[in-house]
DNA sequence: CGGACAGTCCACG
DNA sequence: CGTGGACTGTCCG
């Protein structure tokens, strides 16, 4: 039987992010959703009963995570993606923006169309584009942490914690020099 | 409907 | 150079 394709079941991913391990969302059509606090789902949240399944997006969080991966082959599902120009942003940013590069929130802005108002203000759609990051349901996937701003590193979403997984994926990209305490693949 | 935001640029000192 | 202000679209109460 397999998973209707509306709804959402969970599991819970290993990860050696500072957030702890992940929940991740599954539906018919691919990966709907990742947390990065897994107590943050729901207790009563249905559970991924298909093994395969299960086992599949585990093995691409870990060999991401291991350095062994640069690209995900995971199906996706847009759907909790809001609406038509938040959906524009997030794919151009998984498109266009590979492992260990960045893009500054106004150049996403711009190269993803969704602004043709602003094309002549780059600093306007900038906010827009830091407030779909921030609502991006597909953390890690699609590559929020890969938008820095133009002047430093920009913010993330979860608060100090946030911020310090955004730090620990750029590291493993090598886009950042690894710290004292860095505890992920060399 | 009102407020809060994961930014950017420009005009000042 | 450092600071301060105006401004976007989108979501949530």
């Amino acid at each position: 039987m397999e998973t209707s394709a509306d709804r959402i079941e969970w599991l819970t991913v290993p990860s050696p992010l500072p957030s702890g391990p992940l929940a991740v969302g599954v539906t018919g059509l691919g990966v709907a959703a990742v947390h990065f606090v897994a107590g943050d789902v729901l207790p009563g949240a249905p559970r991924c009963a298909d093994p395969h399944r299960a086992a599949t997006v585990t093995e691409a969080f870990a060999a991401y995570f291991a350095g062994r991966s640069r690209s995900w082959s995971l199906p996706l599902d847009w759907r909790l993606a809001g609406g038509d120009g938040h959906r524009a942003v997030l794919q151009t940013l998984y498109r266009t923006v590979a492992y260990g590069e960045t893009v500054t929130y106004g150049r996403l802005a711009e190269r993803s169309g969704a602004f043709p108002d602003l094309a002549g203000s780059p600093g306007l759609a900038a906010r827009a584009v830091g407030q779909m990051m921030g609502n991006n349901p597909l953390p890690v996937v699609v590559p929020c942490h890969r938008v820095v701003a133009a002047d430093g590193l920009g913010g993330f979403g979860g608060g100090r914690i946030g911020l310090d997984v955004k730090r620990w994926l750029l590291t493993l990209e090598g886009w950042l020099a690894p710290t004292l305490d860095w505890d992920g693949p060399g």
